[in-house]
DNA sequence: CATAGAGGTGACCTCAGGGTAATCGTGGCG
DNA sequence: CGCCACGATTACCCTGAGGTCACCTCTATG
C-alpha cells in the first residue's frame, strides 16, 4: 500500500500528479490508472477526489488558468507605461512557461478534447489575456479591430512558446520577453500612428482604413 | 446500400467528409463509425481505403497542411517588398482558414491526439511557414532569435484565426490580413533598426541586445 | 445471359478504460 | 485495549470503439 496521506493533501497531489500525466499523454492517452499510478495509488482513490476524469480536467484547467492570469496580472500591476506593460506581461507569461511547462502543454499543447465545456475554459483564459492587452492598441481604431489584434498578441506568446516548448530546450524567459516585446510594441504603436514614408510600400498604395472586422 | 462509387472517388469522399467529422469532433471524439455514416458508407469500407484512424488522420493532415503551405507559397511568390509579402502571405492564411475552416480546426483546433507523429506532422507545417517567413526578418540578429520571431508571427495568424473560427463568426480574410499585416511589419522592421526616441521608454532605459535564446 | 470482380454490408471479436461495490488495515481516541 | 473512521485496495462491470471476416449485390463485359 501506498503511504497513506490526509484528504487534502492526497487532493493536491494528485492534482499535481494529474497535470503532469495529461500534459504529457493528453486528455485521450492518460487512464485514470495512469494518473492513479503516477500518484503511486489506485483508480478508486482518484474517484474520492474527484466525481470523473471530465472533473478532474476541468479542476485543472481552471487551475492552470487561474496560474496564468495572476501571473500576468500581478506582473504588470505596477508597470508605468505601455511599452513596460507589454514587456512584463510577455515577460510573465513566458516565465510562467518556463516554469510551468505542463500546465502550458495542458492549455495549449492540444492534446485537449474536443469538447465545448474544455475549449471554453481555455478560451476563457486567452480571451482574458487579450482584455488585459486591449489597453495598449490604440482607443482610436474600432473595437473589433482591437480585439482582434489582442488575440494576435496571446497568439505571439503562443507561437514563441509552443516552439520552444515542443523543442524541448530550455529557454530564458525574460530574454524571450525582451526580444518579442520589442517587436510587439512597436507593431502596436504602428497601428496607431499615420504610416511615415519608411512603412509605405511603393506597390500596394496605402488604401484608406475601413472600420469594422465583419 | 449507398451509393456505388469507384475506388479514387470514395476516397477522396472519405479524405472531405472525415475532415470535417474530425474537425468538429476531434480524433477522439469522432469514431470511424461516424466518418462511416457520415459518407453514407459502412465502416469496412472506410478500412478498404485506410488501414486504420491513425492512417486516415494522418492522410488528412498531410493534405490539409499541403494546401496551407501552397496557399502561402503561391501567394507570396509574385510579391515585390518585405512588406507586400508579409501582407500577401497573412491575406493567403486567413483566406484559408476563412475558406478551408475544418482544415484550421484540425490542424489547430486542439481536438488532436498527444502523439508524436501527430505532433510532428502539425509542427512541420508551422515550422514550414516560419521558414518562409525568416527572410522578412532583419538578416543581422542571430538566427535563433529570428526563428523566435517568425514563430510569433505564424502565433499572430493563428491567434487572430483562433478567435474568429471559435467565434463562429464569418469574417473578412482580405481585411483582417491588412489589420495584422500592418502591425507584424511594423513590428518587424523595428527589431532591425536602432529605436527612435519616440520607441523608447524612461522606466526602462535601453539594454543591449544579446545574442542568443538559449 | 452468364460471370468475374469491384464495391459494399451485417455481425462479430477484442480490449481498453471509465466507473463502482465490497472489503481491508491502521492509526488515533476514549 | 478495543474500536471507529478514514484512507486505500481488490476485483469487478460494462460500454464504446477499433478492426476483421464472410458474405452479398450490382454492373460491366464478352
Amino acid at each position: 500500500m501506498s503511504i497513506r496521506l490526509p484528504a487534502s493533501a492526497r487532493r493536491e497531489q494528485l492534482l499535481d500528479v494529474a497535470l503532469q500525466v495529461f500534459a504529457r499523454q493528453g486528455y485521450h492517452g492518460a487512464s485514470m490508472n495512469d494518473v492513479a499510478d503516477a500518484a503511486g495509488v489506485t483508480k478508486p482513490v482518484v474517484y474520492q477526489h474527484f466525481d470523473s476524469k471530465r472533473d478532474l480536467y476541468l479542476a485543472l484547467l481552471d487551475s492552470v488558468g487561474e496560474r496564468l492570469l495572476t501571473a500576468i496580472y500581478t506582473a504588470t500591476a505596477g508597470a508605468t507605461s505601455g511599452k513596460h506593460v507589454t514587456e512584463l506581461g510577455f515577460q510573465a507569461y513566458f516565465r510562467w512557461v518556463a516554469h510551468d511547462h505542463d500546465a502550458f502543454l495542458l492549455l495549449f499543447g492540444g492534446g485537449g478534447k474536443a469538447d465545448d465545456e474544455f475549449n471554453d475554459a481555455v478560451r476563457k483564459v486567452t480571451a482574458q489575456v487579450a482584455e488585459s492587452i486591449k489597453p495598449l492598441i490604440a482607443a482610436d481604431i474600432d473595437p473589433e479591430h482591437q480585439r482582434t489584434l489582442a488575440h494576435a498578441l496571446v497568439g505571439i506568446a503562443e507561437g514563441a512558446s509552443r516552439r520552444l516548448v515542443d523543442n524541448g530546450t530550455d529557454f530564458d524567459p525574460d530574454l524571450l520577453a525582451r526580444q518579442v516585446s520589442d517587436m510587439a510594441w512597436a507593431g502596436l504603436r504602428a497601428v496607431s500612428r499615420p504610416p511615415t514614408a519608411a512603412d509605405s510600400d511603393p506597390d500596394s498604395p496605402r488604401r484608406t482604413r475601413r472600420a469594422s472586422t465583419r
